[in-house]
Formats: structure tokens, C-alpha cells, sequence
DNA sequence: GCCACCGGTGGC
DNA sequence: GCCACCGGTGGC
């Protein structure tokens, strides 16, 4: 728990104040003046999504405090189109890319981010127009919770009479993320890497160095400073990176260690599969469900929606999202966000 | 050969 | 059960 809304949006500009990258972000939604769903290019799926989410709404402002952030990804690129409630991406892409792109590194898998953080006062989800400004609210966020005022710096008219710019419905995956992550220093990237469903993990956290190295834990971090001590001259410090990954609200969209451990140990030789501990979750029904154009949504919140969520449910989202499958690997690139310690919120399904 | 991604485990 | 870490490898 902890106080919320209140004066953030001071001291959030103070924050802000170095957009650094690409010069114009505050422009981002600029040319959608009027209602947020404007910036949604989802234009009738969002709608309904808004319109049935009041429910939602109401019931997530039971979470008293939430000063929740997520992020929406939109893995990938190609086809997928509408899967998404990304701002519109002519204006978005531009600013996420970017970075990427800027990266040697990054095999550039045309990903694209959307980020989105939950009011404080209103609990409406509020979309991020870029990873940096996302990163920076979430470095704070516990001592500057969130508030649709906040978004006024990209959105000047923006305000907790709007309707929310997305909320969960069964076409994206959400996850809770962490409070309080450093931005990455100057020059560096974090990204997250979200695995398949049904992997060992939910995601993968990387940190991309200035030269393009990436590094993969805080001990590859230290050597990796320490043999590059301009870095360290420079003030960069280990505090500044954080590996946490964010937690998927569906519950089970991870492979429990338990299944795997039974796998491991079915030799095949036997005629009996390992059993499931929980029939309904690992559902092969529910894997080889149709891969259809959401397939490779997802969001990332960071409110414990997950009790409730991981009831019923549950299973038609997995149905209707891409199965873990053979050969592929279908990892999605993300950007995520901080989290709300404060879980418990009901959920219904839209 | 490289590296993005996945699997798995030790330690808590 | 979660987290940090890192080995292995498929696909390029």
C-alpha cells in the first residue's frame, strides 16, 4: 500500500524533461486531440473492449491503490494488424523502433510495444507512447503513482472522464510487471523478451550495451562493466539493472516445474503420460487451439489481477492464443513495466 | 560460427 | 514456487 495520487505530475516533469531520444515525443498523440480511442488503431475491437471493460473498471477499483503499469506488446510485426490497441502505429512505430533499430544488435524483430499504466485515482488504463517514458514512470512509481493527469504531457486534454484506452480482453496476454526498475543507463537498452507459452519461463530480460553486447545476468553485467570501466567512470553502477521479468496474469501461461520434472522423467517407455496436474490448464485442446490472428498479442500489466483471473476464464484465452508449437520459436519482444504490489482485483471476463 | 532462444537447476 | 544464472542448440 502506499499513498497515491497526488502532486505527481511536478515532479514527473522533471522527470520527463529529457525525452532524450528522438527529439519530438510529446507530439506522439498530438494528432488525435479528441477521444483516447482515437489513438487506438483498433477502432471498433478497442470500442468494445473500452465498453465492456466498464465492468471491469469498476471492479479493478477495488485495488484500492493500483498504480499499475503494463505494457501491450504487439510481437509480431507483420500480418497481425489490429491485434493490437497500439496507438496508431504510423505514429508510434517511430519512436520504438528507433532504439531497436539503432542496435546492432537486435535482429530487429519488427516488435512493437505499446505501454500502458493504470490511474491511480481512476484506474483506467492510460497507453505509454514510448518505452522511455514508460521506463521512466515506472522507475518512480511508487513515490509518483500514475494519474491520467500525468499523460497530459503527450495528451494535453486527457483526463479521468475519458474512457480508458485499453483494457484486458481475451486477444492479449497480460502480466504483472515490477515497480521501481532503473531505466536502463544512457545508452544501454533493457528489453524483454516474452517466451512461448508453455516454456519454462515467462520472458527473458536483456540488457543491450552501448557496443551491442548484450548481457544476460547482473554477474555478466559486472564483468562486463569491469572490464570497460569507462562505464563505470562514467556512474554507471549495477543498481542500474534489474532482470526482473514480469509475471503473466494467466496463470499457468508458464510451465510448472512439476510438469516438467514429470516429463522428464516419462521415458516414453511406459503407457501412461504423466499427468497433469491441472487438466484444464495444460489442455492440449486448449494448445492446439487455432492459431488465429491474435495469436501474438500481449499485454503486460502489473497488478495482481492474477486470483481471479486464473479462474475459468483463463482457458479461452488460451484457446484462442498461439500454442506453444514445434519447431517455431515465437518469442515476442516487449517492453514492460512496474507493477502494483497490490493484487486482488477482480476480473470478469468480458 | 554466431546468437537468439529455450531448458533446466541450484539455492533460496 | 520463484529467481538468477548459464549451458545447449537450432537456425541463420
Amino acid at each position: 500500500m502506499q499513498s497515491q495520487m497526488h502532486g505527481t505530475l511536478p515532479e514527473m516533469k522533471k522527470e520527463y524533461d529529457a525525452f532524450g531520444d528522438s527529439g519530438s515525443p510529446p507530439d506522439m498523440y498530438k494528432t488525435s486531440p479528441d477521444s483516447s480511442n482515437n489513438s487506438l488503431d483498433g477502432t471498433s475491437q478497442e470500442q468494445t473492449d473500452v465498453a465492456s471493460s466498464d465492468e471491469n473498471d469498476e471492479d479493478v477499483q477495488s485495488c484500492a491503490n493500483a498504480s499499475n503499469q503494463i505494457v501491450v506488446y504487439k510481437p509480431d510485426n507483420s500480418d497481425t494488424t489490429q491485434v493490437l490497441s497500439v496507438p496508431d502505429p504510423a505514429e508510434y512505430e517511430p519512436s520504438l523502433p528507433q532504439s531497436a533499430v539503432s542496435d546492432p544488435t537486435t535482429k530487429v524483430l519488427p516488435s512493437i510495444g505499446a505501454f500502458t499504466v493504470q490511474c491511480a485515482e481512476c484506474f483506467k488504463w492510460r497507453l505509454i507512447p514510448t518505452k522511455e517514458k514508460y521506463e521512466q514512470i515506472r522507475e518512480y512509481i511508487m513515490e509518483e503513482p500514475f494519474v491520467c493527469a500525468t499523460a497530459r504531457e503527450w495528451r494535453p486534454d486527457i483526463s479521468c472522464d475519458d474512457p480508458a484506452d485499453i483494457s484486458q480482453d481475451g486477444s492479449r496476454l497480460w502480466a504483472i510487471d515490477k515497480p521501481s526498475i532503473s531505466q536502463p543507463p544512457p545508452g544501454w537498452q533493457r528489453l524483454l523478451r516474452i517466451r512461448g507459452e508453455g516454456s519454462t519461463k515467462f520472458a527473458d530480460v536483456y540488457y543491450v550495451a552501448p557496443s551491442g553486447k548484450r548481457l544476460r545476468s547482473t554477474v555478466e553485467v559486472q564483468k562486463y562493466l569491469l572490464e570497460h570501466p569507462e562505464f563505470m567512470r562514467a556512474g554507471v553502477t549495477l543498481s542500474q539493472f534489474s532482470f526482473q521479468v514480469p509475471k503473466p496474469l494467466q496463470d499457468n501461461y508458464v510451465r510448472k516445474r512439476s510438469y516438467a520434472k514429470a516429463m522428464k522423467q516419462y521415458d516414453g517407455s511406459a503407457l501412461e503420460m504423466p499427468r497433469l496436474q491441472e487438466p484444464a490448464e495444460v489442455n492440449p485442446l486448449a494448445w492446439a487451439g487455432p492459431s488465429q490472428s491474435t495469436d501474438s498479442s500481449i499485454v503486460t500489466s502489473q497488478n495482481g489481477l492474477s486470483a481471479p483471473h486464473s479462474e475459468a476464464p483463463v482457458l479461452d484465452h488460451l484457446v484462442s492464443r498461439p500454442k506453444k508449437q514445434a519447431t517455431r520459436r515465437p518469442s515476442k519482444q516487449i517492453f514492460t513495466g512496474p507493477e502494483c504490489n497490490q493484487p486482488k482485483v477482480k476480473v470478469e471476463k468480458p
